[in-house]
DNA sequence: TCGTAATGTAACAACAGAAGTTACATTTGA
DNA sequence: TCAAATGTAACTTCTGTTGTTACATTACGA
């Protein structure tokens, strides 16, 4: 299948609401930007507020907010946050442990697969959603350089 | 989902075609090591051969083997030819155009997670089936290292 | 030249996870 | 006490992966 996209929403979402800071979002005008439905933002809110990044308030004028400094929240946090899967997949069975080959195999491609993803998140540990926001302001202000 | 496991499997096949290299391997031998279908299997082959890493053989005695010599095929080349979606999805649906943040966090996502997967793309480049065979062979005969 | 055992491929079933949807209990400020 | 929000369960829909069956084609060797 086309693999899951919580970590894309839930960048969108949070550089949604850095870019409203200070003021309660609804996770229905959230869902409006994202163009879903509300529950599905809501669902990615609970796993952000889970790992501390959010906070939200219920009620008649509630709503959602960042629980940090804009800069103070890589997207390796909002990966670790929604917990996709692993980045490259193994196969759900076991290889047939009396093949040479298939009795090691499995052990050398977690380690190798491991290692990949490593650096993965290392690169993602070291964008911020300062970052994306700078960049969305970038693109959508289409700033003149001079 | 689980997303594909069609790398790892890849690479499962073409370290036992190094193990056994010379010799014609059927598709039935690989998927009795892989714990799957031939077909499966054949699939798979198809993807490795439409990209020159590996050729078969039909008829009576026929099968496959490598292609290249094995410190010549490395993990990015399995990877390319097996065609697994990006490592970070985007939703199906396109933000909201006429939000601040909807219009311009695609092209901000789109950007941010080449590039991290570029750094995953370099990873696996530096390494080769060679290198797979020697690890596996290094755990399934556990030799001492005196 | 004929049988055997392989590739090559199409078609379909089974399965699983993601995303969308409805419904509703709960909360809280005005 | 009403209105509007969160929080969550349950279910449906969709889609891609994997497994399976079936069969045409190929080519070696007896």
């Amino acid at each position: 299948m086309q693999s899951n996209s919580r970590l894309a929403v839930a960048i969108h979402i949070l550089t949604l609401l850095a870019f409203r800071e200070g003021e309660q979002i609804t996770s229905e005008y959230i869902a409006s930007s994202v163009m879903t439905n509300p529950v599905v933002i809501r669902r990615i809110l609970g796993m952000l507020r889970k790992a501390g990044l959010v906070t939200s308030h219920k009620g008649n004028t509630g709503g959602w907010q960042l629980a940090k400094p804009i800069d103070q929240i890589s997207l390796l946090d909002a990966h670790a946050a929604v917990k996709p899967g692993p980045a490259i997949a193994l196969p759900l069975k076991e290889p047939n442990a009396r093949c040479c080959i298939g009795k090691g195999i499995r052990c050398a491609l977690i380690e190798t697969f491991d290692d990949v993803e490593q650096v993965m998140m290392d690169r993602l540990s070291g964008i911020t959603i300062a970052d994306i926001l700078n960049r969305v302001e970038g693109v959508s202000l289409s700033q003149p350089t001079d």
